[in-house]
Parts: structure tokens; C-alpha cells; sequence
DNA sequence: TGTACATCAGTGAACGCGCGTTCACTGATGTAC
DNA sequence: TGTACATCAGTGAACGCGCGTTCACTGATGTAC
């Protein structure tokens, strides 16, 4: 329906195929899961032949690719508005966090995409660590603000992984209705985000209440 | 041959195909990763015909299934050693966080089949939570014996959560080639484990130092 | 103890399916002169 | 400005593949008498 009414008004040439195919496997993702997302399928729902991709890809696993990085675009920048939003240097860290968390409970299959992408390669893209306004560099900065000693590296490197962990776990967990409960008995979704992250102490040994 | 071999010698009725079919998904499930496990596949591995799963299993989900529920069991077990070979209460928590990613780490396949069979079922194993020697259990007893206020319901599973959120999110990440130097420079990477719990804390407000 | 028979647990062929990818092709576009 | 031609970006049919599942079947087992 929808792609015989885009092919009626479509000229032979596309325009932008790549665009218009990224966007048609991003639609699906979130309509249909990661499973769903066969080449031949994102080609039907840009309503183009199952041959047109490779004009623009080489395989599949670039068209993953493509949408994964835009993914993690994406993520930059809902950190980076999180980090300008936040109030008082304390907050930035639960706030990015939080925006972290809530990054993945939007886009569920995006997410899946790319650490299902990096975990093929056993690497996370390059680019994480080496663009300043990555996200891995924002948790850094937010860190070294707060108060880490930048000299420390190794130090800092393990703060700054241990809270993306933190997020992370928390964005694949937060899903189960297990914890629907307790999302009530705290008094939304956010505060429940929240109430876990203030718990992230737990496993510190070197400083006993 | 290994098929070709077993089926030789094997008798017409196998004594215990289920068992079988459940031990050549292990097997494959780690040789070739949880994409190569189709239930053909599968009765491949254990040297019978296509169709023969199908009186111990009504589908390839129940099979799924069968192998996560084993994993669930392995990692009880490996939480529980983990906790009677800890010395002291403080170290308990950091030695179940070090437990629990190093079956990750030891299991990678069979940890993504325990999640995935979650996810689409979107909540965990009833029995994480009912039955008493679970993982789940064990963390929550853990903290409560390291102090935590069993009384405070709320804070205790938040506290619980934030734990398995934190473990489950190194699990993920410590497989990725990015923090290989990291683990160097440590000391191995139990050590790395332990570096990234200890801190933990970043995500506390309420304790500044 | 022997035998008829129901039941169980396999076989192997077949079903339809959607997939990734390739191929020879053709229509549209842009460029050199 | 017009035209020949190379290149680009589509088409649609076809390839071989492995999958989950079903089916009619048969060999082995166990049980009632």
C-alpha cells in the first residue's frame, strides 16, 4: 500500500536511495525488532527492487553499519543536551545516566544494533573514544569535573567504564516488567533510573559508611 | 564423522535424546555462537534426523529454552561457590560481581541465550525472584548481610538491581578488544573486574566526600 | 514363558518460506565536443 | 544549443541455501493375558 503509493509518484531515479533505505530499516526496527531487518525486506519498505541496495552497499552488514553509527550519533547527542540541561555539576553524572537509560528504552532495536554490530567486530566503533564529543568522552569529562584527577588515566579510564557498565546494564534491564513494580513503588520510570543509580556504590570496598 | 560414528554404534531408540539435544546445543552454541543454532543444526550435532527434537520439544523456542534454564542453573551454582569461598562479608559483594562475569565471560553464548529467551518474553525467569538459592537471592542476601536495612523492601531490591545492573553491564562490555590495554596496565583482568565495581560509587550524590 | 498388540521414539522425504546475492538488462542523467 | 556516448542507478528474474515444521512410515519396547 504505503510503498505502491510511494512507487506510482517515484521517478526512476531516487534522489537518495542511501538515506531512504537507512530510514526504511530504521521504521522497521522499531515496528518489527532486529530480527525483522532482512535487506530484501528494508528494500520493499523503501518500495525499490532487492537488487537496489547494492548500488549503495556492499552487504547487509554495511546497511547494519550505516545505521548503527547513526545510532550512536544519535546517543551523542541526547547526551549532550542532557549534560547542557543539567543544573549543578553534582546532577550531570545522574543525568547522563538517566539520558543514557532513557536513549535505549526509545529506540530498543536501534540500541541492539549497535552492540550487536560492535560485538561482531569484538570492538566498539573507533570513533567512541577518539571524537571529543563522543559519548565515552562526555561520561569522561562529566567525571573529571566532578572532581577525578585527570592525571590518573588508568583511574579515570575504569570510572569512566564502570559507569558506562552501569548504564548499560541498566538500559537492557530496564525493559523487563519484573521491575514494573518497583517503578510504582518509587513513583515513575525516571526516579526508578535514578534510585539505581544512587545505588551504584555497592560494590565500593574503600569507603565504609 | 563424529555424527557418522555415533550413529553407527547408537541403537535405534537413544535412552536420552532430550539430554543429547540440550548437550549438542551447548556445544555448537559456544564452537559457533547463538546465530548457528538452528534446530537442524542441532539434530546434526546429535547425530539424528530433522524431525526427532520434535518428541522431546514442541518447538525450537522449548529447546531455547531448556538450554537457558540450564544456564540460570549454572550461574546459581557459580554465585553460590562464589559466596561460600569469599572470606569476609565486605568482599562477598565484589567476589558474586567477579563471579558473575567471569561465567559471562566463560559462557558468552549461553549468557546471550539466557537473555535473549528473557527479552522476548520480556521478564526474566519467575524463579530468579520465588526460589531462594536463585542469583537474584543471593545477591539481595548478600547485601543484607553486609548491611543493607532488610526492612527498607524498596531499597533493598533497588540495591539488588543497581548490583545485577552493574554486573550485567561489565559482562557485556568486557568482551570488547577497547579495554584490553586497560586490563594490562591493571593487572589481569579479575583485576580490571574489581577496578570497574570498586567504582561504582560514580553515580552516588547522597555521600560526597 | 510366549505371544498379540498398543505405544513410543525414531526416520527421511517433502512442504513452503524468506533470505543474501548475482546477473544481464534498461532507463535516466550528465558531460565533451 | 544539440548530440553522441559513458556512466549511473534502477529492474526483475534467478541462483542456491538452510530453515522450521509436518507427514506417513517403521523399528523397538513394554505390557496384558
Amino acid at each position: 500500500m504505503r510503498e505502491a503509493a510511494a512507487a506510482e509518484s517515484r521517478p526512476y531515479h531516487h534522489g537518495d536511495l542511501r538515506r531512504a533505505l537507512i530510514d526504511a530499516a530504521r521504521r522497521m526496527l522499531e515496528s518489527d525488532g532486529p530480527s525483522a531487518l532482512s535487506l530484501r525486506a528494508v528494500a520493499r519498505e523503501a518500495g525499490v527492487s532487492p537488487a537496489a541496495p547494492y548500488h549503495h552497499f556492499k552487504d547487509k552488514g554495511e546497511l547494519l553499519d550505516a545505521v548503527a553509527e547513526e545510532g550512536w550519533d544519535m546517543l551523542n547527542h541526547a547526551l549532550t543536551a542532557a549534560r547542557a540541561k543539567a543544573s549543578g555539576v553534582k546532577d550531570k553524572m545522574a543525568a547522563l545516566g538517566v539520558a543514557y537509560v532513557c536513549f535505549a528504552r526509545d529506540n530498543p532495536s536501534l540500541y541492539r544494533v549497535m552492540y550487536d554490530g560492535s560485538r561482531d567486530k569484538e570492538d566498539l566503533p573507533e570513533h567512541l573514544k577518539m571524537t571529543n564529543d563522543s559519548a565515552y568522552c562526555q561520561v569522561r569529562d562529566t567525571l573529571v569535573e566532578a572532581g577525578a584527577d585527570p592525571g590518573d588515566e588508568v583511574g579515570l579510564e575504569l570510572a569512566t567504564t564502570a559507569a558506562w557498565c552501569a548504564a548499560h546494564g541498566l538500559a537492557e534491564m530496564a525493559s523487563f516488567k519484573q521491575f514494573d513494580h518497583l517503578k510504582v513503588a518509587i513513583g515513575g520510570e525516571e526516579a526508578f533510573f535514578r534510585g539505581v543509580f544512587e545505588h551504584m556504590k555497592i560494590f565500593a570496598q574503600d569507603e565504609p559508611k
